[in-house]
RNA sequence: GCGCCCUUAGCUCAGCCGGUAGAGCAACUGACUCUUAAUCAGUGGGUCGGAGGUUCGAAUCCUCCAGGGCGCACCA
C-alpha cells in the first residue's frame, strides 16, 4: 500500500515541478460520456470537452489509448505526442489509472470502429493517490463494497446503476403521489414517545431540555395529527430507525414511505398501491415481468386479494376460528401458543406465527392480504360486524412483506382503549402517546393509511436480494480493515 | 444472541493428505504512434485476519478473538 503511494507522490510532485495543480479547480462546459457516444453522427470531427476517471490506459511509445470513465459511460481517448507537444506529454506520462482529468479534443472514430477523442489539451484535475480495484473483476469482496462503498461505485457499474434505480424509483413514488393531491410533510425524528409500530428505539438524549428522546420507529401519529389538523393527504418518504437485528431484509436505519387520504379507507390504499408500484414496475423494466433472484415474480395488475382467514385455510389447511385446530398445529410446528407473560393461549398470536410460517413463503406474486386479527392492530378500525378482524391488509410480493394499510382508527375514546390493550400484551410498548389521544379528541377524519417499506421496494425493482445492496452505506460494525487515521500524532 | 461458512500481494483468486508462499491484473524499468482484458522483455511486492497451542516443521490441524457472508431468533 505504501509503495503505491509513494510511486504516486512522486509523480506528483514531479507534476508540481512542472508547474502543474495536480488538483485543479472547475472545469465546465463538458458533455457526458454517454451523451458524446450517443451524439456522434452529428459531432463528428468537432472538438468535444468531457471528464472523467481515466480507467484504463494503453501506452504505445509516444502516443496512448486510454479509456475514462463518468456515472454516464465511458469514452476513449488518443493521445499523441506530436499532437499535444512534448512537454504535455510528459506531463500525461504522469497520469495513472484512477486519476481524474479534463479532456478536450477532436471527435474521430478509429480503425476498428469506436468513437474516440483525440485530445488536443488535457488538465489534471485530481490525481489519486491509491489505484482503483482490479479493473476485469471489479471489486469482489462483500465487505469491502460496502465499508468503501465509493470503490464499488466506481468499479462496478452495476451498483451505480442500482443506486441510480434507486433514486428514479423514489422519485416515481413522489410524481406519482404529488399528482394525486398528496403534500410531502416532515415529522420528528426524534420522539418523546415512539410510537405508530412496535419495535425496540434507539435513545437519545438532549441536553439542554436534559430529557431523553427515541429515534421514530415510525411517523404515523404525527402524520395522523395533520389529519387531524385539516391537512388531507400527506405522505413522507424517511428513515425510520429500529433497534433490532440485522438481516438481508432489515437494516437499523431503512426508509419508510407513509401516505394517509382522509375520507378513504383500505380499498382506495389499494388502489393507490397497486397503480403505482405496477407503474413504477413498467417504467423501470417495460414489463410486468420481472427476475428476482432465482424466480420470476408476475407484477401484472390487478394482483390478488384474500383475507388472512382464507389464506390461512389455503396454505396452512386450520380454521381461524378453531382454536383447538390452530393450536395441534402450532404445537406440531413447534411455535409457542402463549403470548408473552399470558396464561391462555392467544388465537390471533397463534394464527399470524402459523401464518408468517405457513402462508408467507407461498406469497411470490403480489398479494393483498386482507382484514387481520384485530389485535395485532391497534390503530385499526374494526371490520364491520366482525370485531374479531380489523380493516388492515399487507401487500407481499416474493414472499416479502412490502406495504401495510389501514383504515384509520378515528374515534379517540376506542384508541384509547385499544392502546391499553396492547400495552397489557406488548412488553415493549411504551407509554401511550397523550398528546396523540389529545388531538384525536378534536375529530380525525376517517382515512385510509398506507406504509410501503422504500428499501424493499427497491430490492424487488431492482433484483437485489439483500437490504445492503439497496442501502448506500447500511450499518456495519466499525471494523479494522480499513486503517483508521491517527489524529493524535502529527 | 445462536448455528454453519469465509478471511492468502493494492485487487481477483490458486495453494490437495502438514514439508522453502503462487498466478492474473495493478506497480516499477525498457521497447513500441489505431490500441481496446494492447503487446514484448525484465524487476520488485506477503506478519497467509489477530493471539495462543500441537508438531522436528503450520497458510494447511486445534483453541480463543476480530470482521464479514448465509440461515435462525428478535423485528415493520
Amino acid at each position: 500500500m505504501e509503495k503505491f503511494e509513494q510511486d504516486r507522490l512522486e509523480k506528483l510532485e514531479k507534476l508540481r515541478a512542472m508547474g502543474i495543480d495536480p488538483y485543479g479547480k472547475r472545469y465546465n462546459g463538458q458533455k457526458s460520456l454517454v451523451s458524446i457516444v450517443e451524439d456522434y453522427h452529428d459531432e463528428e470531427g468537432k472538438r468535444v470537452r468531457a471528464a472523467g476517471r481515466i480507467s484504463s490506459l494503453r501506452p504505445h511509445g509516444k502516443a496512448s489509448f486510454l479509456d475514462i470513465k463518468d456515472w454516464t459511460g465511458k469514452v476513449q481517448l488518443y493521445i499523441k505526442q506530436d499532437k499535444v507537444g512534448e512537454s504535455k506529454f510528459e506531463a500525461f506520462g504522469l497520469l495513472d489509472l484512477g486519476d481524474i482529468i479534463g479532456v478536450e479534443g477532436i471527435l474521430f472514430k478509429t480503425r476498428t470502429g469506436e468513437i474516440t477523442i483525440q485530445v488536443e489539451d488535457f488538465t489534471i484535475l485530481s490525481k489519486a493517490l491509491l489505484p482503483p480495484p482490479e479493473k476485469w473483476h471489479g471489486l469482489r469482496d462483500v465487505e469491502l463494497r460496502h465499508r468503501q462503498r465509493y470503490l464499488d461505485l466506481i468499479s462496478n457499474p452495476e451498483t451505480m446503476k442500482t443506486s441510480l434505480d434507486r433514486v428514479k424509483i423514489i422519485r416515481g413514488v413522489r410524481r406519482f403521489l404529488d399528482e394525486r393531491g398528496y403534500v410531502e410533510v416532515e415529522t420528528p425524528m426524534m420522539q418523546p414517545i415512539p410510537g405508530g409500530a412496535v419495535a425496540r428505539p434507539f435513545i437519545t438524549h438532549h441536553n439542554t431540555l436534559d430529557i431523553d428522546l427515541y429515534l421514530r420507529i415510525a411517523p404515523e401519529l404525527y402524520l395522523k395529527r395533520l389529519l387531524v389538523g385539516g391537512m388531507e393527504r400527506v405522505y413522507e418518504i424517511n428513515r425510520n430507525f429500529r433497534n433490532e437485528g440485522i438481516s438481508t431484509r432489515h437494516n437499523p436505519e431503512f426508509t419508510m414511505l407513509e401516505a394517509y387520504q382522509a375520507y378513504a379507507d383500505y380499498n382506495d390504499m389499494m388502489e393507490l398501491t397497486e397503480g403505482m408500484l405496477s407503474s413504477l414496475t413498467m417504467e423501470l423494466h417495460g414489463s410486468y415481468q420481472i427476475p428476482y433472484g432465482e424466480k420470476s415474480v408476475d407484477m401484472t395488475p390487478p394482483w390478488r386479494r384474500k383475507t388472512f382467514v382464507e389464506l390461512l385455510k389455503e396454505y396452512a389447511g386450520v380454521d381461524f376460528y378453531d382454536l383447538n385446530g390452530l393450536i395441534e398445529k402450532a404445537e406440531g410446528l413447534g411455535l409457542s401458543t402463549h403470548g408473552d407473560g399470558k396464561t391462555t393461549p392467544d388465537r390471533d398470536r397463534i394464527a399470524n406465527d402459523l401464518f408468517e410460517e405457513l402462508v408467507e413463503p407461498q406469497l411470490l406474486a403480489p398479494t393483498f392480504v386482507l382484514d387481520y386479527p384485530a389485535s395485532l392492530c391497534p390503530l385499526t378500525k374494526l371490520c364491520e360486524g366482525r370485531p374479531e378482524l380489523a380493516q388492515r391488509f399487507e401487500l407481499y410480493i416474493a414472499s416479502m412483506e412490502l406495504a401495510n394499510s389501514y383504515t384509520e382508527l378515528n374515534a379517540p375514546l376506542e384508541q384509547r382503549d385499544r392502546f391499553m390493550e396492547q400495552a397489557g400484551t406488548e412488553m415493549t410498548a411504551g407509554k401511550v402517546d397523550e398528546d396523540f389521544l389529545l388531538a384525536m379528541k378534536y375529530g380525525m377524519p376517517p382515512a385510509g393509511g398506507l406504509g410501503i417499506g422504500i428499501d424493499r421496494l427497491i430490492m424487488i425493482l431492482t433484483n437485489c436480494t439483500s437490504i445492503r445492496e439497496v442501502i448506500l452505506f447500511p450499518l456495519l460494525r466499525p471494523g479494522a480493515r480499513v486503517t483508521e487515521v491517527d489524529t493524535t500524532s502529527s
